[in-house]
DNA sequence: GTGAAAGCGCTAACAT
DNA sequence: ATGTTAGCGCTTTCAC
């Protein structure tokens, strides 16, 4: 308010002090219309070379910066799209951003992330929903939640659903797919070792990740004509001392070796291939094992672990092209898309 | 366009179809001026308690949301942080992250995580930075660097750095005082070992917490009267490989009992402690070991690694607090915050 | 306590 | 090819 009264200075081609350089100031100094700056702005083809230019070469002396907001006003986007989870650490979690991020920066896009904290990516969401000035959001369920998926679908703004299947909503969704690298490990070890040889060690029962794999695991066998024992497939959590308590549970029995074993998880992979070591029992040569998730954790342990990679960066990258095609095409039919695991035989399966 | 000649239904409170509810239709719809709904979203105390809540009421009827672009195109506030940092992954990293989410959210702010790539995080910075949309930025420099904090300060926003001195340039910097904590590890080991059989086994030379860590236990076996010997304090990489040599390296020599170690990280501490379980050394009873970052990895091995805590989620919290307060207080002295570190005590160090 | 009106900086018809 | 002008939805004096 005051700026524009204690404007000093005669030549009145430069801005005011204090106020931050506007279109106006641009298309003052270059003695054109504001409409013609913002053409060299957005639509640099429908202005003369000539006059494109030099408002270019103003633009730079003055350090002019488009102001967003009233952009935004207009134009209705920001080109800034959030992704909410629960939890922003753990290796998927952060090379799904990183996958995310890049596709969005590549695409022209800036990625909010944002954890929820505790609850569901949905509830969360609401928060972070209401901020207005986002163009889409990709959501993270970790639970299959239907509530969450019926307010991501009312949201009235776009949005993608990560590891859910919201085509129900008719949202898009993206997906893991954990049987392909469960059934290509599971048929690793069954290339060197007998079905009734075979264990899946798997993490909580009521987790549908862990469910997948061990159905991927136990279809492998019975493709080889063997019904898989109940003590061939079983379910504990994703933890290091379930591997542990596992592998000296068969040690006890005596029936720890000859054995081939996939596991839920690295995690438990890792406590089993402690545990064996503990108890003398060479991996691979008595005890094959291949882990899941491909962790960091997978290149530490002596002899590496193979593993399951889960296709994070994919995933991540899928998600904001799908949202952002979806904002670009807010009619378009509903896309689902399913991404592959894939085995990563290293040392610890070695037949 | 359209929507607005084929506005149907004859009361007119109703807005017109397809257009979002404006503060207009409020206003409308509850009768009052747009001024009046205004003062009711932002200083409720100064409208009659009644008129307050007929237009709240209306509000919520009409299912009203705040257009911000609008409304930050007068404020200039858009209550949006952006954390730049050179990568996403890394359990530091996220657990920073996930600190200045929860400060950000607590004082009414969303944040914008950002990655940069490969790239010094300013560089990247200049990219995000660009966005105009945002109130701030948190800035993580992993190196040192003069040029990249010169650019950030005369980047006309509020700007704190983390793990980098930016007072030359009057900005507001959050670092890690890793002297805290390795002190405190180092002390812990020599209350039970003699100050010539410690040992720092560090991570690169060139890295600046590397060399921090290394002089405050060398500081500390001097406090003892000891001078550390060129052997007891070396330098390699974060690396398991690492680890792994330095202790079989020791091992052949015939050295490598009866002795404290300080290592640089987690990592290099697990690869010394394999190396030492496949030498049959005992940990800790023959061999006592300190790791550095009180990684995940930590709780993992057997036994449990001692390690230095680093303050990830004060450091992102603290990071986001003074952004706030400087976005909220721009003339306010520059202020450094320098956050301890903590050892934390477990099983491979037990004297 | 409330309303009228003037912008905030920009884009997008519509003219020329 | 360029200029004029009318808003976008909101906050904020300034009156009343």
């Amino acid at each position: 308010m005051q700026s524009k009264k204690t404007k000093q200075g005669t030549d009145n081609s430069i801005p005011a002090a204090g106020r931050p350089v506007s279109i106006g100031d641009v298309a003052r100094a270059a003695s054109v219309s504001v409409a013609t700056v913002s053409r060299v702005l957005n639509s640099p083809e429908r202005v003369a070379p000539s006059t494109a230019e030099r408002v270019q070469r103003i633009i730079e002396e003055l350090e002019y910066r488009p102001n967003h907001f009233a952009k935004g006003l207009i134009t209705r986007r920001s080109h800034l799209l959030a992704i909410v989870l629960p939890d922003l650490s753990g290796e998927f979690y952060s090379e799904l951003m990183t996958g995310a991020d890049e596709a969005a920066r590549s695409l022209g896009y800036h990625l909010l992330v944002n954890s929820t904290g505790r609850r569901s990516a949905s509830e969360g969401g609401d928060e972070i929903l209401g901020v207005g000035l986002l163009d889409g959001f990709v959501l993270l369920l970790t639970e299959p939640d239907e509530a969450a998926l019926e307010r991501a679908a009312n949201l009235g703004r776009p949005v993608v659903i990560v590891e859910a299947d919201a085509r129900s909503q008719g949202l898009d969704s993206v997906l893991v797919d954990n049987t392909s690298g469960a059934r290509a490990a599971a048929e690793h070890l069954l290339s060197a070792t007998a079905p009734d040889a075979c264990y899946f060690v798997g993490g909580p029962p009521q987790n549908h990740d862990s469910v997948e794999r061990a159905n991927a695991f136990t279809a492998a066998l019975e493709r080889q004509g063997h019904a898989a024992r109940p003590d061939q497939v079983v379910f504990g959590d994703y933890g290091v001392a379930w591997g542990e308590r596992w592998l000296q549970h068969r040690a006890a029995a005596g029936s720890a070796s000859s054995i081939a074993v996939l596991a839920g998880n690295d995690e438990i992979a890792y406590g089993i291939l402690s545990a064996a070591a503990r108890e003398g029992i060479d991996v691979p040569t008595e005890l094959r094992l291949v882990g899941f998730d491909n962790s960091g954790l997978s290149l530490l342990t002596r002899p590496k672990l193979s593993s399951v990679r889960l296709p994070a960066t994919e995933v991540g990258a899928a998600a904001v092209e799908m949202l952002i095609r979806r904002i670009q095409q807010p009619d378009a039919a509903p896309s689902y898309v399913m991404l592959p695991t894939e085995f990563v035989p290293r040392e610890s399966s070695a037949p």
